[in-house]
RNA sequence: GGGCGCAUAGCUCAGUUGGUUCAGAGCACUUGGUUUACACCCAAGGGGUCGGGGGUUCGAAUCCCUCUGCGCCCACCA
């Protein structure tokens, strides 16, 4: 087949997707052979493909390719995420364009809406990955809000619901009062904020004493309970078992004793609000103290705000100030910088506020996940240093909040018959809700129409924590085929960023349904940041559009360049020059393979020495990187194992191989050694296969006719052999002696085509295997032999071996011996050095056998090379 | 405030239990080279007191202490 001279990606791209498409090899299914299974992260279902995603799915496509070359069974489970927040945060904002109100929507109306928009949207993440060639087995494609997903975590809530692990309570949260919604600590972001602190004085009941209290938040003072002071505080004896007043609603509460308050900050007086902050909660629990909540859910005031009622929280702190300056009641106001909680979504400001929610009992779920990472090390971390993180949280772990008052996601399956707090009942349906209900109550009256559900749905983390069995279907029927042979899955690949949200607890969940670690090892990748080290978002507008850098570069050239320089966990710094090094080195492959491809083959030549010690070479060359590759994919350093690839192809292959057994120009090459280029050469494209899927399998059927069970993708990772490390240092030394023509050729502006002389003094009794290489590489007339220095010729050493080069006439000795003399000069400085080492009793005494034997190895070297040095210098007169 | 981590060439980073190859790679840079696969190329070259200071050792980029500058996580004091 006739090969463009350019290689064109955009065409080749889609034409091998939709081979391996056409011809299922991303489909997996049970058999007997070795597993090895890749769960995505689920992408937000509405979400747009950005750079951290590409450098995501790279890598965990490189893995399985990598596994599916290898023989085993690779099978990698795509899918979505209903993001409850985000998506229902975005379907709010559409509408509120269309000028339609959330509230004013029913559940089954909202909902419609929000499935409009996610089958809309939905799934275009997934066809961008397509395009960056990733080969996920789009049968099992899987969405978190799918059926079956849905009924395995609703089965999984009753379950811990039955076992005592979950539980309702009255707790505080973290309320975003625009969304009207609760928020995970998580996505709570705390910013820096110039505030005020005012201090307000409070009258003492029965008395003319009065205190004063600190406080950033003056509307709160219709919240106090109670006024705290320290017990050991000598200024308030007089306080202590005295009454305060509130100031403007006049309420009498206590004045309590807690060592919790800091005598130095502030005042030293606490006003205490167990409603709105949650250290003041737990004073108030201590001490029985009311709890007032001020607050509606959109953060205006109540009717315990009095003629504030209505008001929003801010609006209301201004002119409440106003109101206390002008009764006297604020002592004074200071600047004071402190940390307010905003939403990760909105963006407003959190309020703690006490509501009902549903929790689950972290501390004995906790538990083997954490024997499984720190003592058991059977799920391996990498890098290593996020163990710490880990454990750090799962052993400072709370009670998951696991309600969200959204209505997008899975509703918790509790079911009111009464009007009190006990009155529910937890079941898969309602039906199963309503006999229970019967049983509780022994009134066989209810009905369906009496079983009100709770209106709250499921954090989305608590459906995604079942992602690795439930795509299996093992939480429904932990008995099918795909669940025994999948799970556990082999490599999760996901930011740091959610190894608490999801990756510890999807362990969590792995040991609890299926006694079982849900993967082996967790890669967690660095994030995308742009060349000013700044975070890659859509706000700053810093990161490329993801289609336009696959046009730009090629899918190919893209993934080369995001692996280039990404260690796992390390940042990544992008720079759109190393997608142009990726695209750069596809040409290169393209370009060695249109060589090759252009020769003319001649059945009755007989195959040159030099091509036969290039093959040889070449094979172990390969195979010592091979060593290495495997050695970096084993510590996941992708980035290494695909660097020794590019220096193994550009250099050894093309830079040396290549032009070890390229034959004259226009000359044919004999059939044995072209035999053997195609098969290094197929070889080649394995190894760089993973990497970029498009281009090597497009040369791999260039090379021959091949059948689609021929196909790359599906073919075998290139056999281990015996390493040759004699021919590799052998080569190593000829590699030095062809420098050194080469530098001789330079600085006489000789040209290649130019056929010279040359002469060798081998005082090293180094072998001749390379010296055709070496005469083809340098254009010698001959290689000879000699004992004696040659007159009239430049020279140039290698170890303690000499070289000349005869020049006619034009030597100047002068610049020679300069040379020669600063050689030697180095030499012996480093020979001192060395023998000064060895001279030390200290050392010779301590040091490691090995290294002293190096160490003498390198003074005979140094000894050998001085002899040499002298020898010419005393020859040049 | 508590915890973890980082600092090596202009940039991004390797450097495994102190000792061959320990001062490296890729990119960038400088110089020279295109009738013969590729200028998306080839050859050669410059460039670092391994953040500062101190210590342990025969020997330190590597271990210890300290200072400085960054990053992340946790708690966030009215």
């Amino acid at each position: 087949m006739q090969m463009p001279l350019k290689y064109d990606a955009s065409q080749v791209e889609n034409k091998w997707y939709d081979y391996w498409m056409k011809h299922n090899y991303f489909h997996s299914e049970p058999d007997e052979r070795e597993p090895y299974t890749i769960v995505i992260p689920p992408p937000n279902v509405t979400g747009v493909l950005h750079m951290g995603h590409m450098l995501n799915n790279t890598i965990q496509d490189v893995l399985i390719r990598r596994a599916r070359l290898l023989g085993k069974n690779a099978c990698w489970v795509p899918g979505t995420d209903h993001a409850s927040i985000a998506t229902e945060a975005k379907v709010v904002a559409k509408l509120k364009e269309q000028g339609i109100d959330k509230n004013d929507l029913s559940r089954d109306e909202f909902l419609k809406h929000a499935w409009d928009w996610t089958n809309e949207y939905g799934g275009v993440i997934l066809q961008q990955l397509k395009k960056l060639g990733c080969s996920c087995d789009w049968d099992r494609t899987k969405f978190t809000m799918d059926d079956d997903m849905s009924e395995a975590v609703i089965k999984v809530f009753v379950d811990l619901f039955n076992k005592g692990l979950i539980y309702r309570g009255y707790r505080m949260v973290n309320w975003d009062p625009e969304a009207k919604t609760t928020l995970s600590d998580e996505e709570v972001i705390y910013e820096e904020r110039q505030g005020n602190l005012y201090y307000l004085q409070y009258k003492i009941e029965e008395s003319t004493d009065t205190l004063t209290i600190a406080t950033t938040r003056p509307e709160t003072i219709f919240g106090d309970t109670a006024i705290c002071i320290n017990p050991n505080d000598e200024r308030f004896v007089n306080l202590r078992g005295k009454k305060a007043i509130v100031p403007i609603s006049n309420r009498v509460i206590p004045i309590i004793q807690d060592d919790y308050v800091d005598m130095e900050f502030g005042t030293g007086c606490l006003k205490v609000t167990p409603a709105h902050d949650e250290n003041d909660k737990n004073l108030g629990d201590k001490h029985n103290l009311e709890v007032i909540d001020i607050f509606n859910e959109d953060a205006s005031l109540n009717s315990f705000g009095l003629h504030y009622e209505g008001k929003d929280r801010f609006v209301a702190r201004k002119e409440i100030v106003k109101e206390l300056e002008e009764h006297g009641f604020l002592v004074k106001t200071e600047m004071h910088t402190n940390k307010v909680g905003t939403s990760e979504r909105t963006k407003a400001v959190i309020e703690p506020r006490l509501s009902d929610q549903w929790f689950l009992k972290m501390e004995d779920l906790v538990k083997p996940a954490i024997k499984a990472v720190l003592v058991d090390e059977d799920i391996k971390l990498f890098p290593k240093k996020f163990e710490n993180t880990y454990r750090h949280w799962m052993e400072n772990i709370r009670d998951w909040n696991i309600s969200r008052q959204l209505i997008w996601g899975q509703q918790i399956p509790a079911y009111y018959y009464g009007d009190g707090k006990d009155d529910f009942v937890v079941a898969e349906t309602i039906e199963e809700a309503l006999e229970l209900a019967k049983q509780k109550t022994k009134n066989q009256q209810l009905t369906i129409a009496n079983m009100l559900q709770d209106n709250d749905a499921l954090d989305t983390w608590f459906s995604s924590w079942l992602w690795p069995m439930s795509v299996f279907d093992g939480i429904r029927n932990p008995e099918n085929n795909d669940i025994k042979y999948y799970y556990p899955t082999n490599d999760l690949v996901t930011g740091p960023d959610i190894l608490f949200f999801w990756v510890a607890r999807m362990i969590i969940a792995g040991y609890e349904y299926k006694g079982e670690k849900p993967f082996n090892n967790v890669y967690l990748t660095g994030l995308v940041r742009d060349k000013q080290r700044r975070k890659m978002s859509k706000s700053l507008g810093n990161s490329p559009d993801a289609l336009k850098l696959i046009d730009n570069y090629s899918a190919d050239g893209v993934r080369v360049g995001l692996l280039l320089s990404s260690a796992a966990g390390n940042d990544l710094m992008f720079d759109e020059t190393l997608c142009q090094q990726g695209k750069g080195f596809g040409n290169k492959i393209w370009n060695a393979y249109r060589l090759v491809d252009g020769w003319e083959v001649n059945h009755t030549i007989p195959q040159p020495e030099s091509s036969k010690i290039a093959i040889a070479w070449y094979e172990s060359k390969f195979q010592k990187a091979l060593i290495e590759i495997e050695d970096h994919f084993s510590k996941y350093r992708l980035s290494d194992a695909l660097m020794a690839i590019y220096k193994l192809i550009f250099d050894d292959f093309c830079g040396w191989f290549l032009e070890m057994i390229k034959p004259a120009y226009q000359q044919p090459i004999d059939a044995e050694t072209l035999k053997s280029v195609m098969a290094i050469f197929e070889d080649n494209l394995k190894i760089v296969h993973p990497f970029m899927p498009f281009l090597t399998e497009d040369i791999w059927h260039y090379i021959k006719e091949r059948t689609p069970q021929e196909a790359l993708i599906v073919s075998k990772w290139p056999e281990s052999k015996p390493v040759n490390e004699t021919i590799i240092s052998e080569f190593e030394f000829a590699s030095e002696v062809i420098s050194g023509i080469r530098n001789i050729r330079k600085e006489k502006n000789i040209v290649f085509k130019d056929a010279i002389g040359f002469s060798v003094i081998n005082n090293e009794k180094s072998h001749t295997t390379f010296d055709t290489i070496i005469s083809k590489m340098g254009n010698l007339e001959a290689i000879d032999y000699v004992k004696e220095a040659i007159e009239g010729a430049l020279s140039f050493r290698v170890k303690s071996n000499e070289y000349f080069v005869p020049m006619a006439g034009s030597i100047d000795l002068q610049v020679e011996i300069k040379k020669l003399t600063e050689e030697l000069n180095y030499t012996e400085g480093f020979l001192k050095s060395v023998q000064k080492k060895l001279s030390n009793e200290r050392f010779v005494a301590g040091a490691p056998e090995q290294v002293i034997v190096n160490e003498r190895k390198k003074e005979a070297d140094a000894l050998a090379k001085i002899e040499t040095l002298k020898t010419s210098l005393a020859s040049l007169g």
